[in-house]
DNA sequence: AGTGTTAAGTGGTAAAAAGTGGGGTAAAGT
DNA sequence: ACTTTACCCCACTTTTTACCACTTAACACT
């Protein structure tokens, strides 16, 4: 299970450091896609499989044609160099907004790239309405 | 059956020792996350297991991915030292606005930590309300 | 009731690992 | 052939983690 917070910065030449203790969960090759919400997801290529056969489900219609543009024309197969960094390609780099600081966060199946910013940012705006959402959540279990 | 009320200091380095006598009932391995309310839960392998299996139920919508972020992110392996500390991240010592005294009290099936401040103040501010808002509560489950 | 012994909590230090930056080499393109 | 770019490797710095020792508190036995 991916979890976990790291501040890692990505150098001048698009190198990005995966925390140690995700790199096994990735394996040696993986993939790197533009996300949801303006960050970067990476999947182990098990996962990527999941994820591309829930998408071949789609219906072919122009929203989903385009969605699977979005999806795949960035996507691309990294490998850590000796010292656990990819190298990302510059489209993705320039959809995430990365600068020097960045933010990798685990979630679940994927790891999460946000600019640090974008990251704060959206701690910032969301953390009062988290309380909320997990009420909801925890209303549908006295339900049961 | 975790209950009882801790007080412990939390040093420079982030480490947090739990208390003796729950130790036990956390196993070697067990989780920190960013609970509800400001406070910080810590649940064993096994009623980790439980809250991830609602959570995996929730659709891909942009309130869910955002819940998910905030828990996933904020979760780290806990583990024991030789002295029965815990490290504890800075994501989530910030979140919880932990300082210097902390209390540790259990809630049935986790550990909750609060900075001593946020928690004097829940007790003050609330101390009084307890019979009313438990009329509430089990009224409510009569109804279902 | 006091003293001694044991367990628990706190703080510090040293060794190991992880992250960052720089430099060198090879390849490709002009 | 020379210049430029990209990739890989090495070394240094910073952070992390594990271990050790000391202090404080609790319990028991005399």
């Amino acid at each position: 299970m991916l979890m976990g917070e790291y501040h890692h910065s990505i150098d001048d030449k698009g190198r990005l450091t995966i925390p140690s203790k995700v790199r096994d969960e990735l394996g040696t090759n993986f993939i790197v896609t533009r996300g949801l919400d303006g960050c970067l997801y990476i999947y182990s290529e098990a996962e990527w499989q999941n994820v591309i056969a829930k998408y071949k489900e789609l219906p072919n219609i122009k929203d989903a044609r385009n969605f699977m543009r979005f999806f795949l024309s960035g996507a691309i197969n990294g490998e850590f160099d000796k010292q656990g960094r990819v190298k990302l390609s510059l489209p993705l780099i320039k959809y995430a907004k990365l600068k020097k600081e960045c933010v990798i966060i685990g979630v679940n199946d994927h790891l999460e790239v946000w600019d640090k910013e974008s990251w704060d940012t959206l701690l910032e705006t969301n953390v009062d309405d988290f309380t909320e959402i997990a009420d909801k959540l925890f209303d549908t279990r006295l339900n049961v």
